[in-house]
DNA sequence: CCCTGATTCGC
DNA sequence: GCGAATCAGG
């Protein structure tokens, strides 16, 4: 693929709209995230700062620097760096999942206590509390090995179950590594998409 | 570990 | 001009 004018166009874009070399790179398709930031840096956009004049404020840049010429190992490097404190992470997609509940910061046990959702309206719920034993029980224990992660630490690929009570200390997210395709976990994967025909015929 | 951008340099 | 490899940091 080449910059096409076109190309070239969406990278500004997205790049002055804050996005990631990597989503950009992604958006493009057929060019890599260093392609982008080749590209970003050749067009003389680089810092997304952007202020006012700018001026010949440049690094000073006095280090000649190693190169990994052949095959050297610089030990040690100076680094410049002109990084500015652009806004990163506009991050707060995809909410379109069965509302979690939040259930397992508790003593957990048999019991299946009616699932509060946190202060948060959980529209569709047909039969959120007809849960498959087996998989709740899946899911107590993976999240005892969650990896507790905050929200800024969440990434594409890290489960986004939420654990605890978002009004407290105690909560965090699953942080697992996900199931391809989904935000979840395969142990949350299995409470969060019911096949809604799990348990049909329940006689009472 | 995952990610981010920055830089260098052979092509 | 391009971008992989590498570096540096979160």
């Amino acid at each position: 693929m080449s910059w096409t004018d076109e190309r070239v166009e969406i990278l500004k874009k997205m790049w002055g709209e804050g996005q990631s070399a990597s989503q950009i790179a992604k958006e493009l398709g057929g060019v890599t995230r260093n392609a982008v930031i080749g590209k970003v840096h050749r067009l003389g956009l680089s810092n997304r700062a952007g202020s006012g004049g700018g001026a010949g404020a440049a690094a000073p840049k006095a280090e000649p620097k190693t190169k990994p010429a052949a095959k050297a190992k610089p030990a040690v490097k100076a680094k410049p760096k002109a990084k500015s404190p652009a806004t990163e992470n506009p991050k707060a997609d995809e909410s379109a999942d069965p509302a979690p509940a939040t259930e397992s910061a508790r003593p957990a046990g048999p019991a299946r206590r009616a699932i509060i959702p946190a202060g948060q309206p959980l529209p569709p719920q047909p039969s959120a509390n007809e849960i498959d034993p087996a998989a709740l029980a899946k899911v107590n224990e993976v999240e005892k090995g969650a990896k507790k992660l905050n929200l800024m630490e969440l990434t594409e690929r890290t489960c986004k179950w939420p654990i605890g009570d978002p009004a407290t200390e105690e909560f965090w997210f699953c942080g697992l590594p996900v199931q391809q395709g989904k935000p979840y976990c395969e142990a949350h994967v299995g409470v969060a998409f019911q096949p809604m025909s799990s348990r049909r015929d329940r006689k009472r």
